[in-house]
DNA sequence: CTGTTAGCGCGTTCAT
DNA sequence: ATGAACGCGCTAACAG
């Protein structure tokens, strides 16, 4: 494998030299730099990460730590992923996986080894241990979640709070006056995750502007019990005429009891989704407000490598940086009226 | 941020007695290495990645080439990058992520940089330039997905013909007599793909065995050509009464299509899938054989990390290494009997 | 100004 | 159990 000293010896040319032209930090003449050039080209050159790394302390690595909640579904992190993958690239930042279960531990191993400048933390929750650990550590980190409990770091999330109000107003446009919202489910409420939080705040807002009767029902993580209060909703008479829903996971199972009441949609009843992932193929095109996952990707990488060479923290007092990111309707999927005009 | 020779300091010995203790690679007495031990516990001590590195040209690291398909799902792909992820940290490896569309310039950057040890390659499709840039720089690799376009290479795949096989077995063995399978898309077929050509192959073995009447229809990437297709298998008389699937991409539309016919699933028609994705929370629990991620993953880790320190090349005329994971049904998911008995 | 020399960063490993 | 060389690239100081 070429080094250095092997380009220089080519070009015949100091290694000092080759490095100089290599980074583009000073002035060097038109014809030594051509001819390292070449040399560079021929033997196929390429510096040493770890070389480099271990001079500058700068390993432009990001460390991605994913959440490993056991039976979650994994392909939405993946996705994330791949854009925080391809983001961090276009600022020269390759991204490691950080599975690890044992959180903390794993985050210790990252600073304390070198190997990433900064971490990108997935779906913080309350209390995130990681996420008090790298402050604590004074580790450049950024969030990708909001986190009220990790407060002073920098993150990014959608505005759960406009989305669902959003939904919900543009549903009540379309003409519906008795609506159901479908809200995150209770486990993740009395978890006071962000998004659940501010998504019932989003929907207690749109109900106070709206003169459209909104029934807000609590979703859940097990099918029959989602069930049951799915058909108890709608149920109701006079019947809703739409039905928002921000819990998506058992996004099929809620559209089979819809069938299975013998409604159809949307002309029975319209479905709007807040939060779905985009590429999600097979679906059915609904009208939704997706999951801005390349714009938060590239939100949060931008906060990382911001903070990359910083020691991760904030004036006390002052606000951490942060981006949210305004909904809005993905085009092409506009809900429709309701079929008998309501009241 | 302390190095070995703080540790060495604190512990009144030399810095290399602290290396030999701590990679065991040779005898130190008990004294000083619950000495050593001891100052590394309070220094919290961690070897720099880079050093380390840089003198033992091992990284620790695995690169993870990610196909990026523009308007693929990318779910399916993160989901083995965290599967791989874990797999890796079991041998000791970190997985970056190499996302990059230049396929063959990212193989090169990870090769000529020294930053990863080997490379794990997703999703092979025919012809692909970054397999074989990979063998001609002589860089371990190992693939996801049989690609018989990489000759010489490790891989790693489940047993699609067998999987096909099985499942219209299965089908038949329920009492099903005749028997719809819709193969993989149109275009998967004539590019050649792995997947969709053993499968075929799978579904004519299995129609050989069988005296049930088992049609073979491909499907399609856009869903009005699929639905066209599967309304016109289902309205053949006597009816079908199974449907095997192995193109899962479409399956929300396909059950929405089937619904759409007046069958109920699985009472007037049972739906058999081969490779779906585990943990794809919300979809019925439909009888089906699943891609067994994690089994993939960690064959294909422990392929990649065998093949470290080797210059990734086989004996020519000798099988590379791989393995072909022996499909199965996945548990609670019995394929209901035709309703009506079948002549 | 342009190019060279020398020392550094940190852990590993051979020879003493 | 230790001292010293080594892996490779960066950059401050220096020479031409």
């Amino acid at each position: 494998m070429a080094t250095i000293k092997d380009v220089a010896q080519r070009a015949g040319v100091a290694p000092s030299t080759v490095s100089y032209v290599l980074s583009g930090s000073r002035k060097i003449s038109e014809d030594t730099r051509i001819a390292v050039r070449a040399a560079v080209e021929e033997l196929g050159y390429h510096p040493r990460a770890s070389a480099r790394t271990l001079r500058s302390a700068r390993s432009h690595v990001l460390a991605l730590a994913v959440p490993r909640v056991p039976g979650k579904y994994r392909g939405t992190d993946g996705t994330f992923a791949i854009d925080i993958s391809d983001a961090a690239r276009g600022h020269g930042y390759d991204v490691v996986l950080i599975t690890d279960l044992a959180g903390v531990a794993a985050m210790r191993r990252v600073a304390g080894s070198g190997m990433a400048d900064a971490v990108v933390l997935m779906a913080v929750e309350e209390h995130d241990a990681r996420a008090a650990a790298l402050r604590e550590m004074g580790f450049p980190a950024a969030l990708l979640g909001r986190s009220e409990d990790a407060p002073g770091l920098p993150w990014v999330d959608l505005d759960w709070e406009a989305a669902v109000a959003l939904a919900l107003r543009e549903t009540v446009a379309a003409g519906h006056r008795r609506i159901v919202f479908l809200s995150s489910a209770e486990h993740e409420i009395s978890a006071r995750r962000g998004y659940a939080l501010h998504g019932l705040a989003g929907a207690r807002l749109a109900t106070r502007e709206s003169t459209a009767d909104i029934r807000i029902v609590p979703s859940s993580g097990e099918p029959e019990k989602l069930g049951r209060a799915l058909r108890e909703a709608l149920a109701a008479r006079p019947a809703p005429t739409a039905l928002v829903v921000q819990h998506l996971i058992l996004l099929p199972h809620l559209l089979d009891e819809i069938a299975a009441a013998g409604l159809r949609v949307p002309e029975d009843l319209a479905v709007v989704l807040v939060g779905s992932f985009p590429d999600d193929v097979g679906g059915r095109p609904l009208p939704r407000i997706e999951l801005p996952v390349t714009e938060m990707s590239a939100a949060v990488v931008r906060l990382a490598v911001g903070a990359v060479g910083t020691d991760g923290s904030v004036p006390s007092g002052e606000q951490p940086p942060h981006r949210l990111i305004a909904p809005r309707m993905a085009t092409g999927s506009a809900i429709r009226p309701p079929s008998e005009p309501s009241s």
